[in-house]
DNA sequence: CGATATGTTGAGACCCGTCAATTAGGGTGG
DNA sequence: CCACCCTAATTGACGGGTCTCAACATATCG
């Protein structure tokens, strides 16, 4: 798995994964400079090219890395959520992030010999990888490839500012309504958000994820059922009103959650 | 300021700031892939030699760049402190990172026309910057400038994992230990760490830092002041026991913390 | 049709927040 | 050097949000 593509002359954007849209429609990104659209188009056509051939399937609720293991990949999520998460001595579990797919995740590796915390599938899982000297390579004879990364550290980071906000001053109510929001926006990248999207966490795996217990989560959620506010079931969640759900949200979120939150919306 | 230096010849590396040290030494990054330090150091020099013409310092409490503030400048940290912060509608306030000399800060600049979070001067600071399109040029130019940059963003990202976990699982008492941990290790890269060190945060800072009150913030500094494991003054924080504190901080700690609580220790 | 994981609900305890008052510290002008 | 001011630190009483423990219900799966 040393395959050494090179640095392939700018290609016609090849074909991306099933509904994605080019950045440069700008509903994917917006608030970012527009200039570097399309270098980081490219380097993203560039990118996944060379990363192609090397596709991994994981099940549900498998170890794509393990904590402390190791490593050497760079992963590009096609389908599937993925969650880094970080386990204490005591059995106290932090889900960190989560990603989603057009997530490239690993990108640290290039760096760190290893990491304190695992990735692990939440769903069913495909993925496609890099030995990360092959990355390095590419990094360093195409700008723009580098480019593309950094901007997904840049993104990442930029989601973990918000998560420290919400689980530093936000209450249980306000952390559930922001991620419903977040995963809402983030689950279909393609500009159009539907009031229903698919969920594949456990109530065990929100608490995790919200720095919660899983029984009050459970209560949370049944308090805002029971408002009508949202309908679940069998990995499936429905905002039935998006507007109660965003004022909850609307003291932890920050300017760009509340624009992304005003995308088209279309029915079930 | 738009000051265009090109690329430079690979310089003899230049004098950085007083006691910093060579990042070969091994000390500054452990656990980081070795056959990187060279080109991180030499991007580190040749980025801060461009900036070196651009100097500015701020006042304490003063704001460097204000929330939602259209900026352009990657501002790399010389002296004093700088923290993240984000103010919620309704007054809430959450420290969402802490930047100390030898950090660059403003690294997103080059993708985010702006930011929900305002940069603010904790101490008397002096930084040097550089226009975002300079930083461009000089990245797509240089690879090491490109890394030396691209690592930043990465050690600040580790250290939202560690927040993160922290805000999610740790009590009051073990997020204060982190912190102080974190900080006493921060402050003195050069590898010698003392038991006293310059925290120039009020209780108010630490409280909007760790997600708590500053009553809560004040009543476990005194339990653990009580308990003779710290003394504090005037800005300048004793941990008089280090074993008493580490013992507190371990559940949230990650392999490279514990790794970096065995650096030398020297008396105040 | 059991077996196991996941979801649901109640009772009580505790950590931390809120409100409020007081003390200490650092700076300034007289 | 003292009076004054303003911020930061400190302490108490009380309430509430979240956790713990425990039981039961429901879903999922071979």
């Amino acid at each position: 798995m040393n395959n050494r593509p090179g640095a392939p002359e700018k290609p016609a954007v090849p074909e991306t994964s099933g509904s994605r849209v080019s950045w440069s429609e700008g509903s994917r990104f917006p608030l970012h400079r527009p200039e570097l659209l399309p270098h980081l188009e490219r380097g993203e056509a560039v990118l996944t090219q060379a990363m192609a051939p090397n596709a991994k399937t994981f099940k549900p609720g498998e170890t794509i890395v393990a904590e402390g293991e190791p490593h050497r990949y760079l992963y590009w999520l096609r389908t599937g959520w993925v969650a880094r998460v970080r386990r204490m001595p005591d059995q106290r579990t932090q889900i960190i992030t989560v990603f989603l797919p057009g997530d490239f995740f690993g990108v640290k590796t290039i760096f760190l010999l290893r990491q304190p915390d695992a990735l692990e599938a939440l769903s069913s899982v495909s993925t496609e990888l890099l030995d990360y000297r092959d990355v390095l390579d590419l990094v360093r004879n195409d700008p723009d490839i580098s480019m593309r990364l950094w901007w997904q550290i840049c993104e990442d980071q930029h989601r973990l500012h918000r998560r420290v906000t919400g689980l530093g001053r936000g209450n249980a109510e306000e952390r559930i309504a922001a991620m419903l929001l977040d995963f809402r926006v983030r689950v279909d990248r393609a500009g159009l958000v539907s009031k229903t999207f698919r969920l594949p966490m456990t109530q065990q795996h929100i608490a995790n994820y919200l720095g919660l217990t899983v029984v009050h989560v459970n209560r949370v959620l049944k308090r805002l059922r029971d408002a009508e506010a949202i309908t679940f079931s069998k990995g499936r969640m429905t905002i039935q009103d998006l507007p109660a759900i965003q004022k909850i949200a609307y003291p932890i979120q920050d300017a760009l959650d509340r624009s992304a939150a005003e995308l088209d919306e279309v029915g079930t």
